[in-house]
DNA sequence: GACTGTGAAGCCATTCACAGCT
DNA sequence: AGCTGTGAATGGCTTCACAGTC
């Protein structure tokens, strides 16, 4: 695999590409083309060719990519081969919601802790995982070598979070805090802002009404 | 207001310093530089000016920017001096999550109705909201004139909520189901994707490891 | 004939660097 | 002196177009 440097553009289509993938094989496709991938998530051919490109030749000219290998090669690229654990801080509606996305499972991320500091949701059950007081999350993550780490507590609350995440030794951290983070070098974060998606759409929206 | 194109990620840009804006205004800061906006929200100076600039001139050469004017501004070009109705399909875990979710309320985002199609949830009450038959969805948005809704149902059921919105009027979708949705021309979708998000960071954390 | 893999071209976004204003 | 606004330069991603392979 190249250390080339990748556009996360790419990546995020590749993991669109997996997860398209995976849904032709249930449904007993064995061979594909770029074409066909392209017109199934939205990109055009030469995009999913490129995207390929980086990491090997998949492919057969002239025939297209055998799907179930391919499935195998996007997994193995995004580093899904083994499961990964997952520690969520946050016990309310976001965090009931995430322990309970069927998709995490799907694609190989088990939640196996929740933490919460608010004495009302500690001791709750959510999906058989009981609240945990947020003191507990360093030993269980440094315990079980937990890499992943999300984050669904009120902004004020999202930094403090991210602290204790950095120190315990969490390297990947989503963020559905509507605020930005400091984390220290080693650590990554991606934020899922909602509000932020909707203004996207109020402003093309408005925008268009207003060039008619 | 210029016509000319605006790069997706300056609108995106855009909706944060927005946020981060109200927060300074909260503080009681009346005055902010480039420097410092890039500093909160993670990015370089000369990209908020950049950004910025594509709508006018907001700032003083040698002061900054004032920061109310600045709010007005930036919640002018989002689209946001007035509120959005949405409509919300799926009354799962996620969909009661987005019905509480706070950050929605402060931007001047209302969800005023939840539609499902499973019996079991038809009827229940999530914050007041009653959940409604699917059905009925159309006559709401027609209706009140709704222009925005949401997608929180499973995959399969995606496809057919997004033409049903289509149908009705909605003009901008904001997906959370991990699938591809095809809209006709005029309909925007953004796609919440969480599965995605987090295998950017089992991607990265993969790579880190391999290239030591 | 069909489809991949890829260098080159084109396009778009970000950064630089400085003139212009306060 | 400090900070904005912006043309120019850079860098990066996407599209094109075609040679290569089955």
């Amino acid at each position: 695999m190249k250390a080339l440097k990748i556009p996360e553009a790419t990546v995020t289509r590749l993991s669109v590409y997996s997860r398209f993938l995976k849904q032709l094989d249930k449904k007993g496709v064995t061979t594909v083309s770029s074409g066909e991938i392209a017109e199934g998530v939205g990109v055009s051919p030469a995009q999913v060719r490129k995207d390929l490109a980086y990491f090997g030749e998949f492919g057969t000219r002239g025939v297209g990519y055998n799907v179930k290998d391919l499935i195998r090669y996007t997994v193995k690229i995004l580093g899904l081969t083994e499961e990964w654990d997952m520690v969520l801080v946050g016990a309310g509606n976001m965090g009931s919601a995430l322990v309970t996305y069927r998709e995490f499972k799907d694609r190989g991320f088990n939640i196996m802790a929740v933490f919460d500091n608010d004495l009302t949701k500690i001791g709750k059950t959510i999906a058989d995982l009981e609240v945990m007081p947020l003191d507990k999350m360093p030993e269980v993550v440094k315990e079980k070598n937990v890499r992943l780490g999300m984050i669904a507590v009120p902004s004020k609350a999202a930094q403090e979070v991210a602290d204790k995440f950095a120190e315990s030794g969490i390297q990947g951290i989503l963020n559905f805090a509507p605020t930005t983070l400091n984390v220290p070098e080693g650590v990554e974060v991606r934020n899922v802002d909602l509000s932020v998606k909707l203004e996207i759409l109020t402003f093309n929206l408005t925008i268009k009404n207003q060039s008619l």
